[in-house]
DNA sequence: GTACTTGATGTGGTTGGACCACACGCCTAG
DNA sequence: CTAGGCGTGTGGTCCAACCACATCAAGTAC
């Protein structure tokens, strides 16, 4: 057993014992290394992993920011880990896509009408009818498909889903520039979002799964893959 | 930017750029500190990151075995992540197996027949006819649902499936002690598995996907979930 | 009395150097 | 020709020191 998991695996038992919760902080590293009887340096790299993983973030300073506090942000850890597979070629993009599509329409399907993220995601279609740059287009249709998926109420597919997204952001935003008639595009977007929210409130689930799933699809067979590009 | 995350880039950029691929060897960490003008301190920070990541993989000594190769380890990194955020309270294990039985119904429906994952399968199915130890029946079982997930073919699916098991593992093996009758309901596990490959095999995709769904959610009810355990 | 300056304190961030355990492969003694 | 030992290179660990930063408290000027 390395030096570093066996800081790793105190610091999961305080995770999991409740001692360590949700915006609590962990020791100074050096106090930490001198309970644990471990280098400083042993500590620094269970820390760099769990801050990797989302579960961390070291802050230096003084104050309420500073030291290394608990977070929750599983979306930060899946997303580079699938980003990383994705550059060593071992996790095809189609596969990434096939099953954001797959994610995407259960989420839709399962989405509750009163759900304070529908109500969010109804918001943001607002905004990006009265938005003219592309940039912020993106971005708020990024903010769209993300809440839809949290609208379903299951944590881990709303981690994923973002994750996904994560992974394949530059990959996406580089397919933009091949569409032939941004603004045409635009206005179909809009439309079949409304499509979707449509379907959602009226808890026809079934319908909103096969309009996400054509949805995403279509924009990625628009914007060239499969086309050469 | 801090410096061990500069490492961490020129690794990422290493792998896009296709300069370290699968099996390749990392620059031994004292040299790659000299390359990068930074300490080895920062360099082993990035590569225990990568390591937690599955993309790394770190040997001591000589030969083939040693050095820092490159490794495509998904399941890894996605389950020690995601078990660690089950720690927290921030993934509910109801959210996971729902999550499971979503993704493995849909390689349920996926599934090639021909698929050699999908033979895979079969084997185990076989081994656990004329297997008398509940312990070594799970980990066959486990294998099982692994190849099935195998046989749609989406590496992302099947990485996601492996990590949700993972992080679950310690949970679920604690239900198997709820059960009132292993036998029976070993036995009952084995028609059931029977009959996802037989659906499979004659491509009835959309049954196979319900008997998957029904086969573990109805495991986790008779294990305990939802009745108090 | 108030407002600003200044220093003490504590945090993570980084570095260089040192030593250890390990595994391989050469090289020598038999 | 064989068997053992030693050199070399790898990651693993530890230490001591220094830096940058943020806060807070004491002190000072007004």
């Amino acid at each position: 057993m390395r030096t570093h998991q066996l800081v790793l695996q105190w610091i999961e038992g305080q995770l999991s014992s409740g001692q360590l919760a949700l915006g609590g902080r962990l020791p100074a590293e050096r106090t930490l290394a001198e309970q644990l009887q471990v280098s400083r340096t042993s500590v620094r790299e269970a820390i760099r992993v769990l801050e990797a993983m989302g579960v961390l973030r070291a802050g230096v300073g003084s104050g309420p920011e500073a030291g290394t506090v608990v977070i929750a942000d599983p979306t930060a850890a899946l997303g580079s880990a699938l980003r990383l597979h994705v550059a060593t070629s071992h996790l095809p993009v189609k596969d990434i896509v096939e099953t954001r599509v797959l994610l995407e329409s259960w989420a839709a399907s399962r989405a509750s009408p009163e759900s304070p993220a529908l109500a969010e995601a109804a918001r943001l279609l607002e905004q990006m009818d009265t938005c003219a740059e592309t940039e912020t287009f993106l971005a708020l249709d990024v903010r769209f498909h993300l809440a839809l998926a949290d609208a379903a109420g299951n944590a881990v597919v709303s981690a994923m889903m973002g994750s996904l997204r994560e992974a394949i952001q530059d990959y996406a935003g580089r397919l933009t520039g091949n569409l032939p008639d941004w603004d045409a595009t635009a206005a179909r977007l809009r439309t079949e979002h409304r499509g979707i929210l449509a379907a959602i409130t009226t808890h026809d689930g079934g319908r909103a799964a096969q309009l996400v799933a054509d949805h995403i699809e279509g924009y990625y067979a628009e914007a060239g893959v499969g086309s050469g590009a």
